[in-house]
DNA sequence: CGAATATTTTAGCGACTGATAAAATTTCTT
DNA sequence: AAGAAATTTTATCAGTCGCTAAAATATTCG
């Protein structure tokens, strides 16, 4: 048999997951590669598993076998980037100096643009068409960290150690500013090229100032 | 024939461009109307234009003698978007008091996400995928008033009336904290629901002190 | 009106899409 | 080595894709 099993590959909700082979390993991973190529780059409806496929070096069937379809190849690929992207706000941490805790959360966040532009690119398209796949699985994880870090802000503001307008409004500023230089990347290389070299370097050396005045309380 | 007057009405490389009739205009207008629908939410390759005219209530050769192809269809819909996209830069004046200048920019920057959330995603989603259609098209008139008032914030901070660290970096922040509202609206609304009846009140009322207190030279 | 032109409908094309069945092969286990 | 299980290949499916030719209809204009 072939279909039962690879059902039980792709899928999460099958009764006994079973732990996947050392092939299974290599395999889902060079097509998760290859998927995060394509999809990021044509996003979900735009993108063919036959490209995915070729990509991965391999034939459509083959990569079937691993995923059991489309979505599912989707769906995981998105789920693991969610956890990476998570990941820097995690880190922000209620024992360090407010002002500097968010900074350096800016400059985790930046460099996560910089160092994964095509998760972050996948990240974006997903949300961009109104997250059409797996709208739960893909907040879920991300919903209580983000909470927890508001109510962490909002103790801050309430001690006075940061002056914050709005925490939602605050980390909402953080995710546009550093993600726009991964997702929008072709347009700043269209607009102003000759500032690529430098960018991130730039980026951080206007961003951090910026939050640091804003965050700052003025001493009266 | 059908097939030359076809070419005339998509294309803009045809000899004589012809003025178009009453019911072009009309028919065009429905086209585009659906075509944004569509291609915002799903993106060039994603939308099909069987979508598009079906949402448009026609048949789709019928769509296709108003426009010669997918990509003529897609790339006039890019074209009058940038024209909006870029007329509240535009207008940032010479004349006014510099710091409010960019506030009042940043007002009207927002109030374009608010209004036209869907003409912001489809300009996002082709910058996202790396504007594999009309790069030059598209960029081409955007290029001019950018690097214009890049020159008139330079010559701000020369004159010492506003604090800028780097007007480039300036004025992508700008994009990336006032079109996040539309482009990121469906993350904003899955993590912070309630925040959604106020959510363009708040912003300004987060954006424009941040800016305000950024760009506002320390009187020392 | 009637001829010329513009528009729409009908029918259908080849290419590609996501996906499956089943045979062939490789790998693992004993 | 032999049998069982996992993996891969081959062949193929129905559905949708963008697009076109040509006939039929509607509109404009002398």
């Amino acid at each position: 048999m072939v279909s039962p099993q690879a059902a039980e590959l792709g899928g999460d909700a099958g009764r006994e997951p079973k732990e996947p082979t050392r092939i299974q390993r290599a395999r889902r991973e060079e097509i998760l590669a290859a998927a995060l190529e394509v999809f990021s780059k044509h996003g979900f409806r735009g993108a063919s598993i036959n490209r995915i496929a070729e990509m991965a070096g391999m034939s459509t069937p083959r990569l079937l076998y691993h995923f059991k379809d489309k979505e599912a190849l989707y769906r995981s690929l998105l789920k693991s980037t969610l956890l990476l992207w998570r990941s820097p706000l995690q880190e922000l941490s209620a024992s360090g100096e407010p002002v500097e805790e968010i900074c350096a959360y800016v400059r985790r966040k930046l460099s996560m643009s910089q160092r994964f532009p095509k998760q972050s690119r996948l990240f974006a398209g997903e949300i961009l068409m109104g997250v059409p796949n797996a709208r739960e699985e893909v907040f879920e994880p991300l919903r209580d960290t983000f909470e927890d870090k508001i109510a962490l802000i909002t103790s801050w503001s309430r001690k006075g150690h940061i002056t914050v307008q709005d925490p939602h409004h605050l980390i909402y500023s953080i995710w546009a500013t550093t993600q726009h230089y991964a997702d929008f990347e072709a347009q700043i290389a269209e607009l102003s090229p000759a500032k690529m070299a430098t960018l991130y370097q730039d980026a951080e050396a206007f961003l951090i100032p910026m939050y640091r005045r804003m965050l700052t309380p003025s001493r009266t």
